[in-house]
DNA sequence: TCTATAAATCAATATTATTTGATTTAATTG
DNA sequence: CAATTAAATCAAATAATATTGATTTATAGA
């Protein structure tokens, strides 16, 4: 069987690939990271975010928007106010547990 | 406590991120993330790595070096040749045992 | 309605990563 | 030693990401 037709889970390996180098991508940025770990303490809105790391609003909005992208956190909105959290499963399911602990909200590893 | 005195094993957390983002980047491409799960199959050296993937020696020997570097895989050189092998390790410390199982050569999940 | 504020987006720039083909280094073999 | 081959490295071109400050959109409250 020639590499370019071997499957996972129905789809091609190139496309399971694909799928996970954006993940990574998006976890691949020491701010993003903190911010992952930042979550953790609790949901939090970009002007709270922008004064505890001192970074623009600007600079913030866009790293949250590639971890929205990712899925690797959600948004709820509230009025004028939207709320970032950790989207747990999807750490879960990529990082190991020793890894997930770092940025999981009720966890003390 | 402010943020910037948080640590973690000692050091402090902006470091340990620092770290992590290194070997994230390094797992944020496709191409990589492909040569990762091939050298499942057993060490391989280069050439036959650019065979198999059709890709220029110059730009294997790149992503390796990525690789390396992020000590996600290792190299043995015997002679002329130098055969690569994931590290699985490091792997196991990094990705869920889910995920793992993309790169692990002895593992049926 | 007017003002203030949260947060996204935009355009310009700066910084990093990747690709390419050529060259270099080093080991092997005749 | 000369020729061959594996594999790293280099310099130049291109592509992808990140940063900045300004602007825009939308909600809340006086």
């Amino acid at each position: 069987m020639d590499d370019s037709t071997k499957t996972l889970n129905g789809l091609p390996l190139e496309d399971t690939f694909a799928h996970y180098e954006a993940k990574f991508k998006a976890l691949a940025d020491q701010k993003r990271l903190l911010i992952l770990n930042q979550l953790c303490a609790g949901p939090i809105n970009v002007v709270d975010l922008s004064e505890i790391f001192d970074m623009p609003q600007s600079k913030l909005s866009y790293h949250l928007k590639v971890l929205l992208t990712a899925n690797l956190i959600t948004k709820e909105t509230k009025g004028t106010w939207s709320y970032y959290q950790i989207n747990e499963q999807e750490i879960n399911h990529l990082l190991s547990p020793e890894l997930c602990c770092l940025f999981r909200p009720n966890d003390v590893c």
